[in-house]
RNA sequence: GCUCGCAUAGCUCAGGCGGUAGAGCACUCCCUUGGUAAGGGAGAGGCCCCCAGUUCGACUCUGGGUGUGAGCACCA
């Protein structure tokens, strides 16, 4: 006599045990046709799914998130069937859900053409239509290996070898096409909307780079088919903000074969990079920062000294010259290490911060290159606090109340946290690891913001703190990060006197705020879509003259906000105000001053913004004072002037 | 690094059964001095990514390279 409770709280009492369609029925039809699954006791199960005892039970539907996954899950194997269907030939692997979409993977002896995907879509139409039932099976291991054997289906028997234990596998069938699979799933084929197969790519067998690789074809699914045009819209506005795009309509960089991974920054480009190092440089100093220099090249000794040779030297560029070789340095930490040795420290001296805006040089792999984004020159806002044990927790706070400040004025406000423990292969003994995962945990919880734990994802010199902030498309961008190393310092002899006089070891952070300057101004332009917020603008005002007569005072009034320390460009060319207008709003200055007759002769300025919005006249001492008050905001979205 | 695609004027892109190429914008000059997102005219501008091969002839076809895009793998 299975009672069910609903979400709200309703129960209904059943006679015999009854499936979660069943229920959905006897609630409504409306909802019997909407259902998508169900979640019996958080679980979520197949609407075919027999409930025999009482449970609380939901019915998930498209409006659900969970129902959403399930279309999509489903939605791969739709196109799995379809692929078989056309290519016989094709085997099925493995077909996921991800984010906004779902991909399959199949091997097939040729690659898929765009004409195949328009093919395959099409004969997932065909499918839908049919309105296949699909049906849940379980088979015992060895009766699934002889079946896929049997149907040549060489990957998915290899999955289910490597599955562990004897239990019993779930199968699901829709028409001709079977696929191992937890679940659950759509009752039947006819439930999708809209769907869309957006690109085919190659990708290695389980995810294997030694393995070969398969065709994997990504797919988009969605309720409505509405939503589906928001989310191919949203694609596009995401196209449109390209840093790499933007980089060069607004003249800001450039790349080129001969310097492949390394940017060309232009005046414009360069005085944004600029005006960010003058403000890191500043906010470090007043949180007690030491800035410092170290060479770009270092003999390979010191890095077989610190370990990265072993490990990293094909990823080092490399300079011969007086029979040595240099490696052109591919992180700052072994350089800093030598500025700590320098004289004996005590343990007075601790925590001693040093930072350097540290050119490096990596040789990442050609395949992994985009824009700024992931270069194989860049400068890191490196820094590293030598301290003790005890330290490390109030310095981690700090760190994280000064990271937290600058990404706000920066303008962003969320922040993801993410804490990594102690990896499998590690050094260290479990209790130095305690204490410093302790101490991260207690400085986060200090903080009382939100936190993930992710376990064994720490490096095998300690764990580590990674920030990631959210850019207004809501994509995620690994930008700040915090780690304990108890190797490097021991390893380059690095030792301070402590209280007692004996010599001891300090533990060393590892701390970055942006990161790389190439890769966060990247995540800049996306996030502001290159409208930088005054502060960030390489130029904040243009002048604009209507006609000859009013130059020299266009002039003048370039000098008097120059003196006042902004950043000023002014364009007094033969053409229309309309032409120069429109020219100056496409490259994204903030504010444009528009000279004609009226304001000569009123000794003002009539102020436009970079979205359209007119301001009218003002006293130029008004303006400054409304322009400095910009300023003065940075990019927080609190009373943000910007847009 | 791997799979697939792409590489033509400063930029965005057309183009052609193999006979060395075009548009818009930008640039230069001229007319125009015009009040809030494109005024008009004329002109100049190309090793059609690089190297081989096929061919009477290659920007076009074939092979190799480089760069780049999507994805995979990698990311101290």
């Amino acid at each position: 006599m299975p009672q069910v409770t609903l979400p709200d709280g309703s129960k209904r009492d059943y006679k015999d045990p009854v499936t979660v369609a069943q229920i959905a029925q006897s609630i409504g039809a409306g909802l019997a046709k909407a259902a998508l699954a169900g979640r019996v006791d958080g679980e979520l199960v197949d609407t075919s799914y027999l409930v025999g005892s009482d449970a609380d039970i939901a019915i998930v539907t498209e409006r659900d998130d969970d129902g959403i996954e399930i279309l999509r899950h489903s939605c791969a194997h739709l196109m799995a069937q379809a692929v078989q269907r056309l290519f016989p030939k094709a085997q099925v692997t493995i077909g996921p859900v991800v984010e906004d979409g779902f991909f399959y993977d199949f091997a097939f002896e040729r690659t898929f053409t765009p004409e195949d995907l328009a093919a395959i879509e099409r004969t997932m139409g065909v499918i839908v239509k049919e309105n296949l039932d699909v049906e849940r099976s379980v088979l015992a291991r060895k009766e699934a290996i002889a079946l896929f054997k049997e149907m040549g289906e060489d990957y998915k028997v290899e999955i289910i070898e490597s599955i562990p234990g004897e239990e019993d596998l779930s199968f699901y069938r829709q028409g001709e096409f079977i696929d191992l699979c937890r679940g659950p799933h759509v009752p039947n084929t006819g439930k999708f909307k809209a769907f869309k197969l957006t690109n085919v790519a190659g990708a290695y067998w389980r995810g294997d780079s030694e393995k070969e690789m398969l065709q994997r074809v990504y797919g988009t699914a969605w309720a409505s088919k509405k939503d589906l045009e928001l989310y191919l819209e949203r694609l596009e506005e995401a196209e449109k903000r390209d840093h790499r795009k933007l980089g060069k309509q607004l003249g800001l960089f450039h790349f080129q074969e001969e310097a492949p991974g390394m940017a060309f920054w232009h005046p414009k480009g360069w005085k944004i990079y600029q005006i960010i190092r003058d403000y890191m440089q500043k906010v470090q100093n007043e949180n007690k920062y030491q800035e410092i220099s170290t060479p770009q090249l270092v003999d390979f000794t010191l890095w077989e000294k610190s370990g990265h040779a072993s490990k990293f030297s094909e990823e080092m560029f490399s300079v011969e010259s007086d029979n040595r070789t240099y490696a052109l340095k591919p992180m700052n930490c072994p350089c800093h290490i030598q500025v700590f040795n320098q004289g004996l420290k005590s343990y007075r001296d601790l925590p001693l911060r040093m930072a350097e805006f540290g050119s490096c040089h990596r040789y990442e792999p050609s395949g992994s290159m985009h824009g700024l984004m992931r270069v194989r020159s860049f400068v890191q806002d490196d820094g590293h606090i030598f301290c003790t044990e005890e330290q490390i927790q109030s310095e981690v706070a700090d760190f994280m109340e000064l990271l937290l400040a600058i990404y706000r004025d920066f303008g962003f406000d969320e922040v993801i946290l993410r804490l990594s423990t102690r990896p499998e292969k590690r050094v260290g003994s479990d209790e130095l690891w305690d204490k410093a995962e302790q101490a991260l945990k207690d400085a986060l919880i200090a903080k009382g913001l939100p936190w993930e734990l992710v376990p064994g994802e720490g490096a095998f010199y300690g764990p580590k703190i990674e920030y990631s902030l959210k850019d207004c498309m809501g994509r995620i961008q690994q930008c700040g990060t915090i780690q304990v190393d108890f190797v490097l310092p021991e390893r380059l002899g690095a030792q301070y006197v402590a209280e007692d006089s004996s010599r001891k070891t300090p533990v060393m952070l590892h701390r970055a705020i942006l990161g790389s300057f190439e890769r966060f101004i990247g995540v800049l332009i996306e996030h502001y879509s290159g409208a930088m917020p005054t502060w960030l603008a390489p130029e904040q005002v243009i002048i604009l003259n209507i006609t000859d007569k009013q130059s020299e005072y266009c002039l003048n009034l370039q000098e008097t906000l120059k003196n006042k320390g902004f950043r000023v460009a002014i364009d007094l060319r033969n053409e229309k105000i309309g032409f120069k207008i429109r020219e100056h709003t496409l490259q994204k200055v903030p504010y444009l001053l528009i000279i004609g007759d009226k304001e000569v002769e009123s000794d003002s300025v009539a102020v436009r913004k970079r979205n359209g919005e007119d301001l009218g006249a003002q006293k130029i001492e008004d303006f400054c004072t409304r322009l400095a008050q910009d300023v003065a905001n940075f990019g927080r979205s609190d009373n943000n002037q910007n847009s």
